[in-house]
DNA sequence: GCGACAG
DNA sequence: ATCTTGTCGC
């Protein structure tokens, strides 16, 4: 059997893709305006999920896993493995990611307080975040916590820092880690800066993102792998 | 026009 | 994100 490689993009793909990125950008600007800045979550969490998502080729596989706040062990995981439609897009890239997001925290038994998830929040050119978006989605409290920085210059008030962008402060910059870089936690929907960053903190054990993400994002790999691993030893039959 | 650019 | 082992630097 022939190897199944990816397929590359024809020109009239690239229109389509052009075409769906103007009517992105117009959804973005819609949803953006229904983030809630404030707390609307409960004053001591006692679920709190993580959101992560890997790729192989087209396919991509979605884990969601929800933990004890407090022990922060895991109670549930649940992952989806769906045929990504759009393609990575700097400040689109909720647009390829949050089927993924949906479909795995659909399969939820559990109702989590806040969902921690891999990306920035209202950090964003157009104020709307993988974090945000899924937030404003789902109707839930969300809370962006990413690796590199989008938009805003790093600036340090008193002894705290933020990502800044026309005064106004759009992340926090937390060293999670000694001797580490940084993660940028940012709001996602219904949760204040200052309560996403205690979350955040109170998430953080042994790794330089919060446990949530950590065990979502070693679920997506394992997906990964398995299907790999399947599709290699048996030709994909 | 050039550079930057989450995952 | 993904491809990948050892290796250069603080």
């Amino acid at each position: 059997m022939p190897p199944a490689k990816a397929k590359p993009m024809t020109t009239a793909d690239a229109a389509a893709v052009e075409f769906s990125i103007k009517k992105a950008r117009r959804a973005q600007a819609l949803l953006a305006q229904k983030v809630i800045a404030k707390d609307v979550l409960p004053a001591e969490a006692r679920l709190v999920a993580g959101v992560d998502a890997a790729y192989a080729g087209d396919l991509g596989f979605g884990a969601v896993a929800v933990l004890d706040y407090e022990s922060m062990q895991i109670l549930e995981t649940q992952t989806a493995t769906l045929r990504v439609k759009f393609p990575y897009v700097a400040t689109l890239l909720s647009f390829r990611e949050l089927p993924l997001l949906v479909a795995c925290i659909r399969k939820l038994k559990l109702q989590p307080d806040v969902f921690l998830v891999d990306g920035h929040g209202v950090a964003h050119s157009y104020r709307l975040g993988l974090a945000s978006h899924l937030g404003v989605v789902l109707g839930k409290p969300t809370v962006g916590v990413a690796k590199n920085r989008l938009i805003g210059e790093p600036k340090q008030v008193g002894k705290d820092h933020f990502l800044v962008q026309n005064g106004e402060a759009l992340a926090a910059v937390v060293q999670t880690q000694r001797g580490a870089k940084p993660v940028y936690v940012s709001v996602g929907n219904m949760v204040s800066l200052k309560s996403a960053v205690n979350i955040v903190k109170h998430c953080i054990r042994d790794a330089r993102v919060p446990e949530p993400i950590q065990a979502a994002h070693r679920l997506a790999s394992e997906k990964r792998k398995a299907k790999i691993d399947t599709s290699t030893t048996e030709e994909g039959k």
